[in-house]
DNA sequence: TGTACATCAGTGAACGCGCGTTCACTGATGTAC
DNA sequence: TGTACATCAGTGAACGCGCGTTCACTGATGTAC
C-alpha cells in the first residue's frame, strides 16, 4: 500500500498549499478592494490589509517576506488583469472600415478602464514608485503591451492588404495618446471621459493618415 | 523726525521679513536639492530637509504649517521653473520651415528636460499624490500649458498664413506626446532619450499632416 | 539717542502614534511506521 | 488502522524606530516714546 500512501500525502499536501495559495489569493484581493474603495496604494498598511483580509497582521509574513514583494505582487495582479482583457480585445480588432472600427475598439478600451479602474489607480500611483523594482516592472509590461499593439496593427494592416510598412512609430504615438487618456480619465468623472475620448478617436486618425502620407512621400523620395 | 522714524521702522521690519523669506527659499533649495540627489518627493522627511536646510526640525513651522504645504509649495516652486523655461522657449517657434522649426524646438525641449529632471521627477512622483491637492495642482497646470501650446500653434499658423483651423485637438495629441515622453524618459539613460526624441519627431510630423488631411476632408464635405 | 518693551525666527526636548517586523507559542494538518 | 512525531499557517504581545508635531524658552531684532 505505499503506493496509496504516497498518492494520499501528495493529495494531501496538496490540500494544505491549496489553502495557503488561498489564502495569498484573499490577501492580495483584501488590498484590492481597499484600493478599489478609495485608499492609496502607498496608504495600504500591513494591518490594515491584514485586517481587510480578516487576520492577523504577523500572519502576512507567511505569504509575503515582507510589505514591498506584497505591493509587487498586487501590480503584477492588477497587470494581469489588464493584460487577459486586453488580449481578449485584440480579437474583436481588424472588421469593417477603419473609421468605423477604431469606434468600437476605443469604446472597448474605454469600457475596459471603467471596469478596471481601481487597477488603473494602482499601477499609476506605482508607477513612480521610490523603489524602482515597481517601476522597472511597470515599465517592462508598457513595452510588452506596446509592443503588442504595434503587432496587432500590422497584422490588421496585412489582412487588410496592405504592405510591410514599419508600424513601430505610428502605434507607438497612438499608445501614448492612450495612455495619456488614462493618466487625465483617473481624476475624471465617467462622464467626462465619453467626452475626451471623441478628441482622442480624431487624434488616433490624425497619426493614421499622416503616418500613411509620410509614408507615399518616402517612397516617393526613394 | 517721525517721518524718519516711519521709514527706518518700514525698513528694519522688512529686513526682518526680508530674511525670513529668504529662510524660507532656503529651505525650498535643500528640498530641491535633495530630490536632486535621488531621494524621492515622498521620502523627504521633515528632519531630512531641516538638516539640509542646516536648521533645527520645528524651525520649519515658522515657514510652513505643515509638510503638506511644504510639498505643495516645492511643487510650486518646480512649475514655477518650467512655466518660466517653457514662456521662453516659445519665441524661437515659427521660423524656417516646418520639419527644422520641429527640430529646433524639440533640441529646446530636451534640453529643458535634462536641465530640470530633478524638477521633472518631482512632478511627476507627486502628479498621483495621495493627497488630492496634489493632484489637482498639477492637473490645472497641465491644462494651462497645453493651452498654451494650442494658442502658440494657433499664431505661429496664422503668421505662415494658414488659416483659423482648430488647432486644440491637434495641439493636444501633440501636447501628449510630449507628456509621455517625458514619463518614460525620467527612468531613461540621457543617450538614449535622443534616440527616443527621433521617434517623437516623426510622430509629431505624422499629427501635423494627419491634421491637414482631415481639416481639408471636412472642408470638402461641408 | 537711550531705554523699556514687544515681536518673532529659531531651538532642544519631548509627545504620542503607527509603522514594519520579530518571537515564542498554539493547534490543526500531514507524515512515517 | 493507530500512534508518535513533524510541519507549518496563524496568533498575541512586544520590539525599536522615525515620523510629524507641540511646547516652553532664548535671544536677536524691531518698535515706541
Amino acid at each position: 500500500m505505499k503506493q496509496a500512501n504516497t498518492s494520499n500525502a501528495v493529495k494531501n499536501t496538496k490540500k494544505r498549499t491549496d489553502r495557503k495559495e488561498a489564502t495569498r489569493h484573499r490577501i492580495l484581493m483584501a488590498a484590492l478592494q481597499l484600493v478599489d474603495e478609495g485608499r492609496t496604494p502607498g496608504e495600504l498598511g500591513l494591518r490594515e490589509v491584514a485586517r481587510a483580509a480578516g487576520m492577523a497582521a504577523p500572519s502576512i509574513y507567511n505569504h509575503f517576506a515582507n510589505m514591498d514583494e506584497l505591493g509587487l505582487a498586487l501590480v503584477d495582479e492588477c497587470l494581469s488583469r489588464l493584460r487577459s482583457t486586453a488580449r481578449t480585445a485584440r480579437n474583436h480588432m481588424a472588421n469593417a472600415d477603419l473609421e468605423k472600427a477604431l469606434q468600437v475598439l476605443l469604446k472597448q478600451f474605454l469600457q475596459g478602464i471603467n471596469e478596471y479602474e481601481s487597477a488603473l489607480r494602482l499601477l499609476i500611483m506605482q508607477w513612480f514608485n521610490p523603489n524602482a523594482e515597481y517601476r522597472r516592472t511597470i515599465h517592462r509590461e508598457l513595452s510588452i503591451m506596446r509592443q503588442d499593439l504595434a503587432e496587432n496593427m500590422q497584422q490588421a494592416a496585412s489582412e487588410k492588404g496592405f504592405g510591410r510598412e514599419e508600424f513601430a512609430v505610428e502605434s507607438d504615438a497612438i499608445f501614448s495618446l492612450l495612455i495619456t487618456f488614462i493618466l487625465n480619465a483617473i481624476d475624471m468623472e465617467k462622464s467626462k471621459r465619453e467626452a475626451r475620448l471623441k478628441i482622442i478617436e480624431k487624434q488616433v486618425l490624425m497619426i493614421v493618415f499622416g503616418s500613411r502620407f509620410l509614408n507615399a512621400n518616402n517612397k516617393n523620395t526613394t
